[in-house]
DNA sequence: TTTATTTTGTGATATATATCACATTTTGTT
DNA sequence: AACAAAATGTGATATATATCACAAAATAAA
């Protein structure tokens, strides 16, 4: 089998961490699958024998509430997936879907447990990213109860143009349904700002492509709203 | 310095996995402090120098949220505080305030990574504890979100009594104030529940000490509401 | 103990957002 | 291209919970 890590380009900070054999044995152990907008790639509930490394693409982690799914993020690569399964847990404990057609390596448990174990400079990295996730998570449960809809509504379209797109148009790649759970919103609610903005200027949308033609305005209400 | 950590009887599953040398190395770069119910153990902004291990008390983690200070969980120990800021981070990414007299072991961040570092079963340890984290607030976004006031009263109500406490009679270490801010109700709406709780005779509460008299109706009002 | 401060209780009222209901558009499929 | 299914737009209405405004009680400080 050649050593397709080795040649990787869009390798994890962690991953570029490991030496020359350490690769190879990641190699070994590695599938890299390509997935489609709406493909579940890990299911909560479900025995878990991989991590999953989101190579490009973009994908929800979505978990099971008292009464319906509920989205607790949005995933951009390059990310690693299923972290808290692999530590600590083997039944995966929330779901992830792809949102938008990506690659994926699958890379088995036990080999991800040795290279966690056998080096500590791989198994730093993994914990920042582990550390980043906590906190990201603090901060949206923080602005999520505190700002109201349309607040809510200009942090999602500035993430998506500052952190996801890197551009003022792009294709939401989400349901207004999706959307609207990601923020704790109904879909009408989410239409309804939508167009709000749009008859503002700030926004232009077309189905679902979406330009930001005002951001200052976008940036006032996020901080406002 | 005699080794105060290694007659230490609450110690942390990541500690015990140290070897001698390593316990002798943080009982030399560790110090206990005990801290008063209103005491700040770690500020947000402010430069980290330390992990804190909660080793006794309760502790509430809070950040500065777009228009006001959100509780985020209210920790209980064993547990370590300020690992985000250890790792990746140099300044506090939230505070945490002592709820409940505490006792606290400030460990040295660099001590704390050389250990990280020397020990992968340490460092193993410690990741399960991060992602239990992630895993735990995951949970707890969902349930904010999709509840009702009368509900999430009621989990809380229950995490004490079950999970804290392991009681059936408590003082509730929070003000409605930050009871409310837990669970993203106004201080009125706590209030006039656990009034409305109290006069359907599942618990008795006088001042800060409450009493579950009926856990099964609070189960169903959690499953429910 | 007295005084000041913080916390709690409770009614009346306001409001942001959900829900419902249905038309319309878009997307996916045979 | 034609049809079925999913997603979206928009008005009318409902509602859970916040906010306001005080009084009362409990805690902390002097």
């Amino acid at each position: 089998m050649e050593n397709i890590c080795k040649k990787c380009t869009i390798k994890s900070k962690a991953a570029s961490r490991l030496n020359d054999t350490e690769v190879e044995t990641l190699a070994g152990n590695c599938a890299l699958v390509k997935f489609r907008r709406g493909d579940q790639l890990i299911k909560q509930g479900a025995l878990s024998t991989n991590v999953a490394y989101l190579r490009s693409g973009l994908a929800k982690i979505h978990i099971a509430g008292p009464y319906y799914e509920q989205i607790v993020r949005v995933v951009k690569p390059p990310s690693y997936l299923g972290l808290p399964t692999t530590i600590g847990e083997k039944i995966n404990q929330y779901s992830v879907t792809v949102i938008e057609d990506a690659e994926v390596c699958f890379i088995d448990i036990s080999i991800f447990r040795y290279l966690l174990k056998e080096n500590p400079d791989f198994s730093y990295e993994i914990m920042v990213e582990l550390c980043r996730n906590e906190l990201e998570v603090f901060y949206r449960c923080a602005n999520r109860t505190q700002k109201q809809i349309r607040g809510k509504i200009a942090d999602v379209l500035l993430e998506f143009t500052d952190r996801i797109y890197h551009s003022d148009i792009f294709i939401i790649p989400l349901t207004q349904q999706d959307f609207g759970n990601l923020i704790d919103a109904s879909r009408e609610s989410i239409s309804r700002v939508l167009t709000e903005f749009e008859n503002d200027g700030i926004i232009k949308f077309s189905g679902k492509q979406v330009e930001i033609t005002n951001k200052k305005s976008l940036l006032i209400i996020s901080a406002n709203g």
